[in-house]
DNA sequence: CTAGGGTTAG
């Protein structure tokens, strides 16, 4: 339904005789905007509104040029820039602008970092169905940048459409956003994918791919894998790759290789400044500062001058290096040309001077941050909250951790780990807790380190139950334990009167870790038998026999032999048997009288007599005796007869060719 | 339609 105002000519719509047709209406849903685009009025800019003053979307109408059309589109382009309430703007612009139009505008939030209204904006385009497929690349661009991967996997989800969903650049974007933030994993398995769907991966998927190896762990040989199968697929690599391949080496501390990739990248191409600032990042890792001052010179002698990148990553050698006076002076330097602006400088200073024990000097550098008003996501504070932990310094740290929780609401993970570990280290537990809940809150999910920080504090706080369940949390969530770690876990537990627990931590380092220390069979068995945990004793015994001393499995035996499983006994001496292991008579002694004991189980003793007969083993004179006292119990006085005196020859035979040899 | 990939911080 059309409602009419201001003035009242006949509703000729526009385009019917070419008359101005001027008025305002608030169009109903169901009517097809696109009739209403042409338009010469500088719309927008000045909303007429009803005479209830509700500002609802306006429209005017005229015939016009297509310039106008063009210009006005443009108008509204530039107001929605600079709206300071997207939700009221938009829906005036509905039907007006489309989707490329919204996708400038989209590029423009995303380049100034307002990822609000990023969202806002691409949240509203999808509502109203107005993006194609640049809109979900671009927005996906930028949830990489804003490090939301959660966000652009929420999109890409929902996207109904094959051929969108199916489509390379989609894919590729999609690619890179989980391999810059941290879900490696995640990438390779959209990777196949693609494959899968039929997709053929080219250079950019490549590179989108490697993008991630920079901080995976081993990053460097999967990033070999990545260009090996680029080049078997027909594909060459370009200066991104090479760029990207420098880069991972850099962040590897593989210099050499990294100069290697440089030089025959320099046989295809220019290297370019991307090139330049990831080798000289690889000179950061042993801080040569020389070599990376003469690339700058280089680099300049090509034309290209040195932009913020390169100038931070310098200062991050000269601070790797310990050249703390060439540092201040360079961030002098960068704060002049404009560079300092935010954290990233200061923060590699402060980090450096920190690790070098100056504590002192970094916090100066973190107060001249705070002066300078530098605009800081909170890793500044992440830095000296560290540092402060690191130099023990517990008050300035807590006091730190809370100011950080008063002014910064949004946290990511490091963030949080740092303030979880302050509160930690300062026993804290009322903060400790309610980080917890924060962090579960956020629906931040716990890393290796989170879990890390959390069970030493519990062992610390005593509370083993809590360490051993944050621990058997961490393992189901796939996280490879430590093997410090749990091995302190293990002995804290046991020593706590929780066995069982130490067991299950050992069992879950040995599923987690293949090569475990060796000595570690060990201390579990001790612990088992201490605590008359003689079956799981038994297992470990099995599997590990020539990892522990003679004494440990004497000691296990003697256990085992008076309070284990009956029915376990035989396979046990068996076990040592297999094992090469000596078997004392005490053993057997044991092993019989407990048979003596249990006459249901004269199976397992006849059982144990024949082995012993077979494998060269003498009853010792008292086992002779105690058995001879108990024949009734056998019911074949004869059958046992025999059997002694047989052994006892066998016995005999077997001493004798002991001492010819 | 111009799209999707590479550099610095904890």
């Amino acid at each position: 339904m059309l409602s009419l105002s201001i003035s009242s000519p006949p509703p000729a719509i526009a385009g019917g005789n070419g008359e101005p047709a001027a008025y305002d209406f608030h169009p109903s849903p169901s009517i097809s905007l696109s009739c209403c685009r042409r338009n010469g009025y500088p719309l927008l800019l000045a909303v007429p509104k009803t005479s209830e003053g509700t500002p609802t979307s306006s429209y005017s109408f005229r015939n016009s040029s297509r310039r106008s059309a063009i210009s006005e589109r443009k108008a509204a382009i530039e107001q929605v820039k600079e709206s300071t309430n997207l939700e009221a703007t938009l829906p005036r612009v509905e039907g007006l602008l489309r989707a490329e139009d919204l996708n400038v505008i989209l590029r423009y939030f995303g380049e100034s970092r307002r990822w609000i209204e990023v969202s806002q904006l691409f949240d509203w385009m999808q509502k109203n169905k107005v993006l194609n497929l640049t809109s979900y690349s671009t927005f996906i661009k930028y949830m990489r940048i804003s490090r939301n991967p959660v966000k652009a996997l929420q999109v890409y989800d929902s996207i109904t459409d094959k051929s969108t969903r199916v489509h390379l650049s989609i894919c590729n974007s999609l690619l890179g956003c989980m391999a810059q933030n941290g879900r490696f994993a995640s990438s390779v398995k959209l990777f196949s994918k693609m494959k899968d769907d039929g997709l053929s991966p080219d250079v950019v998927t490549y590179s989108a791919l490697l993008s991630g190896c920079c901080k995976e762990e081993d990053g460097y040989s999967k990033a070999v894998q990545l260009v090996q199968e680029l080049e078997n697929s027909g594909l060459q690599k370009d200066a991104v790759i090479y760029g990207s391949l420098i880069a991972i080496c850099a962040s590897n501390n593989l210099c050499e290789q990294a100069e290697e990739y440089f030089n025959q990248m320099k046989e295809l191409c220019a290297p370019n400044i991307f090139h330049y600032s990831s080798l000289l990042n690889a000179y950061s890792a042993n801080g040569d500062y020389a070599k990376a001052e003469k690339l700058v010179v280089d680099m300049k002698s090509t034309g290209i001058e040195p932009n913020k990148v390169v100038l931070t990553t310098l200062l991050k050698v000269y601070a790797r290096g310990g050249l703390f006076e060439k540092s201040h002076n360079l961030l002098t330097e960068l704060q002049a040309l404009g560079y300092a602006e935010d954290e990233m400088p200061y923060c590699l200073l402060m980090d450096n001077l920190a690790k070098a024990g100056k504590i002192e000097e970094a916090r100066e550098v973190f107060e001249k941050l705070k002066e300078n008003k530098v605009k800081s996501d909170g890793y500044a504070y992440s830095i000296m909250i560290s540092a402060f932990c690191r130099a023990r310094m517990l008050q300035e740290s807590m006091q730190l951790a809370k100011s950080c929780e008063v002014n910064y609401e949004k946290f990511d993970l490091v963030m949080q780990n740092t303030l979880l570990r302050a509160y930690c280290i300062a026993g804290d537990m009322d903060s400790v807790m309610k980080m917890l809940k924060k962090m579960d809150e956020l629906k931040l999910s716990p890393n290796w380190n989170t879990f890390h920080i959390l069970i030493k504090y519990f062992c610390r706080e005593k509370l083993f139950h809590l360490a051993y369940r944050t621990l058997e949390d961490m393992h189901n969530k796939g996280h490879k334990l430590n093997e410090e770690l749990c091995l302190s876990l293990i002995s804290q537990l046991a020593k706590a009167g929780f066995p069982s627990e130490s067991f299950s931590v050992y069992n879950m380092l040995r599923f987690s870790n293949r090569n475990v220390n060796k000595s570690i069979h060990e201390t579990v068995l001790n612990i088992l038998v201490g605590a008359g945990l003689l079956k799981d004793a038994y297992v470990i015994m099995k599997d590990n026999m020539e990892l522990i001393s003679k004494s440990s499995l004497n000691k296990f035996a003697t256990s085992f032999m008076k309070l284990g499983n009956i029915n376990l006994i035989n396979d046990v001496i068996k076990a040592f048997y297999r094992g090469g292991r000596t078997i004392d008579s005490e053993i057997f002694q044991m092993a019989i009288s407990r048979f003596i004991e249990k006459p249901k189980k004269k199976d397992l003793l006849l059982h144990l007599l024949k082995w012993m007969e077979s494998h060269g083993y003498v009853v010792d004179s008292t086992s002779r005796n105690l058995l001879l006292k108990n024949s009734h119990i056998f019911g074949q006085k004869k059958l046992l007869a025999e059997m002694l005196s047989k052994q006892h020859v066998n016995s005999r035979i077997l001493r004798g060719l002991q001492v010819e040899v």
